[in-house]
DNA sequence: CACTTATGGATTGTCGACATTACACAACAG
DNA sequence: CTGTTGTGTAATGTCGACAATCCATAAGTG
């Protein structure tokens, strides 16, 4: 009776626990990082046998490597036309963030109604304070995105984070493909901490409030810095 | 020698404006409609090969058929192992009514700030109370669906369109996999004239208490109907 | 010259075959 | 009988080649 193997060694004994990734989503990794840095704009055209040829692999993988890039609302696909990054308008960077706003919403009604721990919040937040005051932008965005990453979990909502982790891919696209001038660092980094304090006080309304106003002070931008037709 | 008929006028002249689709994309419709029917169930596996034979087919368009389900959030994959209609938990249900209720209290808030007309809901309400007296579950679901699809869409945003639209599979799903006993058809149409009025009378914390508690009287279920582990 | 009609090239769509991996079961040793 | 090891099978992963489609451009016609 094999039903279940139930092993008698629980470890796993391989030295090298070499996960096994598929070549479509080591493709699809490479690319969505190309994309999300900004070192392949909006409307450029994805070729699949020059993709291909360039990484050394099968069409299949590119293929289905776009395919994935295409759920994730990155791509673009023009049956027997072409394939392109998918060019931002003003009107998707606009929806972007005001859907944001409701996923972080959300996340702070939820972590109220749930009681959870807000020591990690706390964390990020001194970091960001750090970066800040050391006029690191990189090292701010890096502990903005750890910020709201965290928000998100602490409200224990897996469709939620799955949701906010996609739309959170065009976030980073926006951020990328701005100049990094529109922001002031400081002021990003203070706006965080009163979130924390709110949500330790329990306030929901202020927290709410908070957390809106952040995003959109986010979402203010030039249209003209990103949004393309083509 | 084109066997086509010259036309002198710039119509489109075939009369059958046959949109090619790919079979890709056959294929996906057809499996999605299995799933969303529940003819499908979750946890039920899918071998390629064998939907391959079956629909005449090659793989190649069966797997990227598959993935667009996955990419839909209604198929799981496992490497080298397989692929099956994602199961779906007690969890996942009430995540997925959670985060429907906050899209439409979006909605909801949209259309009150946008003053966007409200005929189509009207329409949409008629024809649920038509269904709840004939006692016809299906069309109750047709116009209960096409009422809230009404409702995203007048809050005039395509980005919280598309989720809502991706979130509402599952609700399909759900739905097919319950006991329509469960339901009691004239209470859900009477729901949906009160939202319609708030709207009407720009009152916006009741229309959005009435949406919230609308989904969550929807949300309210038995786990064991549907929850499956395999 | 204006307009229609071929034609060529480039790109995606589909196919069948082979490679790789993981699991299950049998065979075997203690 | 228990635990381990080998082997087979079934599934996915990858590949190269061919077919279908669209677009731009050139050729032809009044």
């Amino acid at each position: 009776m094999t039903t279940k193997p139930m092993l008698a060694a629980p470890m796993p004994p391989d030295i090298a626990p070499i996960e096994n990734v598929p070549l479509r989503v080591q493709v699809a990794d490479r690319l969505r990082s190309a994309i999300l840095s900004g070192r392949l704009r909006p409307g450029t055209g994805l070729v699949e046998t020059a993709l291909a040829e360039q990484m050394n692999v099968s069409r299949a993988p590119i293929r289905e490597a776009i395919q994935i890039l295409e759920n994730d609302g990155l791509v673009e696909t023009i049956a027997y036309k072409g394939k392109r990054v998918k060019p931002l308008t003003a009107r998707e960077v606009a929806e972007t963030y005001s859907l944001r706003e409701v996923f972080e919403v959300m996340a702070v009604r939820r972590i109220l109604e749930n009681g959870a721990p807000l020591d990690l919040l706390r964390e990020h937040c001194d970091a960001m304070t750090e970066a800040a005051e050391a006029d690191d932008f990189e090292a701010l965005v890096a502990a903005d995105e750890a910020f709201h990453h965290a928000l998100i979990m602490l409200a224990d909502h897996d469709l939620l984070l799955a949701s906010w982790k996609n739309l959170y891919l065009r976030i980073h696209q926006i951020m990328a493909l701005r100049n990094r001038d529109e922001h002031n660092l400081t002021e990003v980094a203070g706006n965080h901490p009163p979130i924390v304090q709110a949500l330790a006080d329990g306030d929901a309304d202020r927290a709410v409030k908070l957390i809106s106003d952040h995003t959109r002070i986010l979402a203010a931008f030039d249209p003209a810095t990103i949004a393309q037709d083509l």
